[in-house]
DNA sequence: ACTATATAGTTCGTATTACCAACTACACAG
DNA sequence: CTGTGTAGTTGGTAATACGAACTATATAGT
């Protein structure tokens, strides 16, 4: 039941102590992650918040409700961080066409600009966490 | 050279492009994981940074100051940290016994316990997370 | 041994960010 | 057209982090 053997299979997900260094290494791992992003987003004078919804909003375009569900957050606390966001010219409101309580959120280029930048900054200082992983695995995880 | 098959190797690292999908994966998955972790935290009313310093202090006995760069934050913020954490009765302030200036952290039995459960829900709440990774990758990953 | 400088930790004031409750405006079912 | 639900905003409050100023101890230079 403790054997290595073991190990292979899921099932003693809540009996603790099998899997756990893979749990802590990857608690360790995000950690390190949401420094990097943290630092990046200092650099530009931006909150963690303010880099995910840069990030969220780069390929979709969202209403409010929607990115408070994507971030996890109050719409409340959303509010005020499309607030700050659009005051610094990344994002605007902008009417639903269907719904009329519903504010539509689209990146200006500022937006996409920065977001970009971000990403590919984030990226370069990542690079040296991901060198940990043999490249095989890599190509894997890629699906 | 943007041939797939230099995917391989690690040297396009600076030249945005090519790699992001995985990036995207890591800082996606990174941010589940946070989330879960803030989530068990929140349940037993700790903090982030008090669920990971339980987590830090589970298996060493740091100095104030050692804790704060484990962290990543300033002194003054660690030391306010630790005064909660010894109001519940997590861990205790020693005299360090070279350095008259220093304090030597150790987690109570209680601090234990927390650190102990806290690590245990978050490795059942990470479980739907790991089954996304095959187990053979398991393996490997665990090194 | 003595002074100067560096380090460990704490305290205090401030800024940021999140939550909740209350409110407005719109949507839609009956 | 009335009642109920949803989208978003505002205002008040709490938690957490920072930086500067301070105390106490350690260590290097002379």
């Amino acid at each position: 039941m403790t054997t290595p053997a073991d190990a292979t299979d899921s099932f003693e997900a809540d009996a603790p102590g099998q899997g756990d260094e893979l749990v802590d290494l990857l608690v360790q791992t995000s950690f390190d992650v949401i420094a990097i992003v943290t630092r990046v987003g200092a650099e530009h004078d931006m909150s963690l918040t303010l880099v995910r919804m840069l990030g969220i909003l780069r390929d979709r375009t969202l209403k409010a409700a929607e990115l408070a569900d994507y971030l996890g957050l109050e719409r409340s606390t959303v509010s005020g961080l499309i607030d700050r966001a659009e005051r610094r010219g990344f994002v605007v409101r902008e009417a639903h066409s269907a719904d009329g309580r519903s504010v539509q959120l689209r990146l200006t280029d500022a937006g996409q600009a920065m977001a970009k930048r971000g990403a590919d900054e984030i990226a370069v200082r990542m690079a040296p966490l991901l060198e940990r992983v043999p490249p095989r695995l890599r190509e894997l995880l890629a699906d």
